[in-house]
DNA sequence: GCACCGGATGAGAGCGCTCTCCGAACCCGT
DNA sequence: ACGGGTTCGGAGAGCGCTCTCATCCGGTGC
């Protein structure tokens, strides 16, 4: 115990119990083939010695590697300012854990970086790969392709050049906004104006076409694009509100949006639902819980938005239980759920 | 290239170049030693092959990884729901990223995970390890010195057993503190209250003694325990506000807190600043600036500080500039700044 | 009782890389 | 020109593991 020195390997196992390195293996790695007395003798020397296996040895011989990469593209600080990718990384994470497989977390700095983790996955340092990538022309996507790793995206990618076939899991984008909408026409209301996220990303894209669903024949100046932030949500509300005085409610593409849309209508006097109903989206907690009024939003299971994208890799990684080529679902979509609280 | 074989090997760019494995090698790695004309055939070599060493084989021989494990142990979902920890990440990531080092993240779940980790970091997978233990009672900072894997640990550890000479990476919770309060006294304010975080952490904990630095002989009852959650600001503030009917101010131990605070503050018509200010502690921005008013708060620099960690953790880690082992520093503050807004 | 069979075990060959020798080549001074 | 010192480059031994194969065992059918 004193000894500094290495630890243990499965030379040392086997000699402990008394078989060869083959067998402490198959001990090691399951136990078939094995009787009971031997396997017991091995998973005590394993114990006693305190025996962990040399994962890079094992990758060497077996290539694989038993971690999926990560990759998380958003140039902006932004990312993290809210709780989507902690919660995804939950999810991530438990099915990972599950499957005794490692995570590692690939951050883009930048724009110039895509070409590093393209080549990190190039390199076949791990098994498969999980990818976040939210805009319509990024790099990202084709990137991965090229680098021949299995892969899984969260969030639709947008249907630049190969990525139609591309495995990926979603929210009900669309068909939450399609709820949040009919909400308020529920509620009566019947200008009803909508504040978009940015239109390169899939998601407020989504959002936009649930909006139009249900109010196909809109007025063009109820609609305004902005982008996800706050300030942009109090631009956009200022202009709305110039355009159309008559609104009476105002679907937002996410909470924190609806939040900055929420001030201004305070600002101005309107009474927020009375006046003006306003719905976001996210149910991005520390936010809708504290906006005045608490907002009615359309939430999302982020975390197991996470779950499903890691269990769906790897289960595209395990040979055991590969899927067909053909027939393969391509994309899956979480439902949404239309919280209300007070704001609609 | 249409070829599905496996990516090229030393061997193969050494065949390619003419040389031996050996001086590929060298090359790869620096290429010290090798004379120019070589080492730019070597270059051309990798170039075209698109040679990328592979790391468990590299790894066998040196047992580096180049990685490190980004440990969060947090029970609660809370954890992803402020934006701390993926700032913090991103700090991280940026530093290992100049490293060549990857990013294995950790996350525990629930309370009986620990051993998990503890087992994959004494596995000896990674060469260090980020660990972010949060609470006092934590197992955490005990198993990973048992593992024996170089630390730095995120945020002061509770002074248990053998933390004392842990080496760690926090903000100034007390001088921050210390700073709020002292603005909150630069104003006039003569009955000020603390809603403290759960005190057993340490952030939370030393709020608290930086409260009490500048308030020493504050009425006991103008302090009120909370949890770091908006709804405990507010069962906080109406206890405080019943006790206290006189308070002036409020030093809330985070910006949720706060938030929660300021709800009750308005639902009991006092008037936010004039007749009870507010700072709070984190700028946690998706809450600081949408709360009515935008809140007075204590800025750290999350990013920073993770990216200090990394840094720490690498210099540790690199023989070459291994610090003495007696007059280490063991532990790095970084500062908090006081950001002025309406509430106080 | 003997050839035969099937399943359990062991021997050994690598996986792709680094790094320690060593020998070869080259520099200088004389 | 030649010896002694310096580099530079190559050969080869592993790192710890998995996995194929050969081996060996006990049992079965005739």
């Amino acid at each position: 115990m004193t000894e500094t020195a290495s630890r243990p390997t499965l030379e040392a196992v086997a000699a402990r119990a008394g078989v060869s390195r083959a067998t402490a293996s198959r001990v090691v790695n399951g136990g078939d083939g094995v009787r009971e007395p031997l396997v017991e003798r091995v998973r005590q020397a394993v114990e006693e010695l305190g025996y962990v296996p040399n994962q890079a040895a094992r990758s060497l011989v077996t290539r694989r590697h038993d971690a999926i990469a990560v990759v998380i593209a958003e140039p902006e600080t932004r990312v993290f300012a809210d709780p989507f990718f902690g919660l995804q990384l939950r999810g991530i994470s438990k099915e990972l854990t599950a499957h005794d497989s490692q995570l590692v977390l690939l951050l883009t700095e930048g724009r110039d970086d895509h070409s590093r983790v393209g080549r990190y996955l190039a390199g076949g340092h791990v098994d498969g790969a999980l990818v976040f990538s939210l805009h319509l022309d990024d790099p990202l996507p084709d990137l991965v392709r090229r680098a021949g790793v299995p892969t899984v995206f969260g969030g639709r990618p947008g249907w630049g050049d190969g990525n139609r076939d591309a495995v990926y899991v979603d929210s009900d984008n669309r068909g939450g906004a399609r709820a949040a909408v009919r909400h308020l026409v529920a509620l009566g209301r019947t200008r009803i104006a909508h504040i978009t996220g940015p239109l390169d990303q899939t998601s407020a894209a989504d959002r936009l076409d649930g909006f139009r669903d249900v109010m196909p024949a809109t007025d063009p100046r109820l609609i305004a694009e902005s982008d996800f932030t706050p300030a942009g949500g109090e631009h956009a509300m200022r202009e709305l509100l110039e355009r159309c005085p008559d609104l009476d409610a105002v679907f937002a593409a996410n909470d924190l949006t609806a939040s900055g849309a929420l001030r201004v209508l305070r600002e101005r006097g309107r009474r927020v639902p009375e006046d003006v109903a306003v719905v976001g989206f996210d149910d991005m907690l520390p936010v809708a819980e504290q906006t005045e009024p608490p907002l009615t939003t359309v939430r999302q299971d982020i975390e197991e938005m996470g779950r499903l994208m890691a269990r769906l890799l790897l289960s595209d990684l395990d040979p055991s239980a590969r899927r067909g080529p053909a027939g393969a679902p391509s994309g899956l979509v979480l439902p949404t759920t239309l919280v209300r609280r007070a704001s609609a």
